[in-house]
RNA sequence: GUGGGUGUAGCUCAAUAGGUUAGAGCACUGGGUUGUGGCCCCAGAGGCUGUCGGUUCAAGUCCGAUCACUCACC
């Protein structure tokens, strides 16, 4: 995996780069389309490629569960399983075991759960958690981390940061797939020096890139955008960075301010086909009763495939109808939206006019 | 026609022995959703208790009539 900053924002940390993978160029920022379960919910492969997909995630945990990372293996891999030739991240397991999994016990060898699926009792470790995400294949592995609730205290924070250093390092030992990338993952909770002693300590096993777990995880947005004004700065320059699970638009725009390079969130699909759709002037619900007679697009200058054919009424009809097609036409525009969104940040970045651009994208959403 | 049963929110049903402001689920309306269980959570609106009369301090509840639906038997 090759990392390179094509241009620096000269007002703040914010960096234009490519992240070269054995399955491509990713042109940074990035957003990473959620893709638990070897499919992006509702989407083929060739739909997110024609969204403009770079690289998706796909999860250790649900595909270890179902249907076996030994079977994806024998059809050659994720990628091939799921025919998707762009770059695909697997997230390591850990942050599903703390929030799905039933039973869960924490020790220093990994953690046992039940699965939420069936039931059947289960351990990954850091070594099973590589074993997995070797098998699947991805370009980019995580490492298998303990993702801390909020709130946790100064204790609890230290301690888990400590253990999930630990695992780094084990990760970083068991780990052997030549051209698969492996990122460490930096813990502590709203705590600043907690987060930089972690990052440290990654620092001093070498990953090929940093990422920011356990933000987003209920804490106040202004704490969010304090760890990262703290630990952002401190990161390896030469080295991608990314933040976990994040986020709405503007923590977007916010996070590329800080200098993050990627992005997964699981908003836009999940919340598509909940009815929450994404527009440059903000969310609307497309249940809402006005939309009934309503014969615009979802945004009026949208060039998505869902905004070039169907009205909101169209759309509020199969959503309250429960038609299945609405959770793809959601889908693709949300997708499109927040695709658009980091290509457009992407262009103000080359063009150096990231600030402007933001001032402009506040601007847009209070209309 | 005779006998029985049932009528309560848009729908399916609750409501101790007659006793505060008649409740719930679904549906509907609005809000939420951040390393995904197509879920889930929060809030709200919605009632001449079929109709008319009676008993009672007090009736969804008891009595009579009537209408509607329904079952059984001629």
């Amino acid at each position: 995996m090759k990392f390179e900053i094509i241009s620096k924002d000269s007002t703040g940390a914010a960096r234009r780069g490519r992240l070269t993978t054995r399955h491509g160029a990713i042109e940074t920022p990035v957003f990473m389309p959620v893709g638990t379960q070897g499919t992006v919910k509702s989407l083929t492969p060739d739909e997110l490629e024609d969204l403009g997909a770079q690289i998706i995630l796909g999860n250790t945990y649900h595909l270890y569960l179902r249907p076996g990372a030994e079977r994806i293996a024998r059809f050659g891999g994720l990628h091939s399983f799921m025919h998707w030739n762009g770059s695909i991240l697997t997230d390591s397991g850990g942050f599903q075991v703390f929030s799905l999994a039933k039973i869960r016990k924490i020790q220093e060898e990994g953690v046992i759960f039940q699965s939420h699926i069936d039931g059947s009792r289960h351990m990954i470790s850091p070594e099973v958690s590589m074993q997995i995400q070797m098998q699947l294949g991805s370009d980019i592995a995580m490492c298998f981390d303990e993702c801390t609730s909020y709130p946790v205290t100064r204790e609890y924070a230290k301690q888990s940061m400590d253990m999930t250093v630990r695992w780094a390092r084990r990760c970083k030992q068991a780990h052997a797939l030549p051209g698969q990338a492996l990122f460490g993952i930096v813990q502590g909770s709203i705590y600043p020096d907690i987060r930089r002693a972690c990052l440290e300590q990654l620092r001093d096993i070498d990953f090929d890139g940093y990422a920011l777990g356990s933000l987003a995880v209920g804490e106040p947005k202004e704490e969010m955008l304090a760890v990262l004004e703290a630990i952002t700065g401190e990161l390896t320059e030469s080295a991608p960075r990314y933040l976990m699970g994040v986020g709405t638009p503007e923590d977007l725009v916010e996070g590329v301010r800080h200098g993050v390079d990627m992005f997964d969130c699981v908003l836009p699909t999940r919340n598509a086909r909940n009815g929450m759709l994404f527009t440059s002037q903000g969310s609307i619900q497309i249940k809402n009763s006005r939309f009934a007679d309503d014969d615009q697009p979802i945004e009026i200058d949208c060039t998505c495939y869902t905004c070039r054919r169907f009205s909101r009424a169209y759309l509020r009809h199969l959503f309250m109808s429960r038609e299945l097609l609405v959770y793809r036409l959601n889908t693709l525009h949300n997708l499109h939206y927040y695709l658009r969104l980091m290509e457009n940040i992407r262009e103000a970045l080359q063009e150096d006019c990231f600030d402007q651009w933001r001032r402009d994208f506040y601007n847009g959403l209070q209309k």
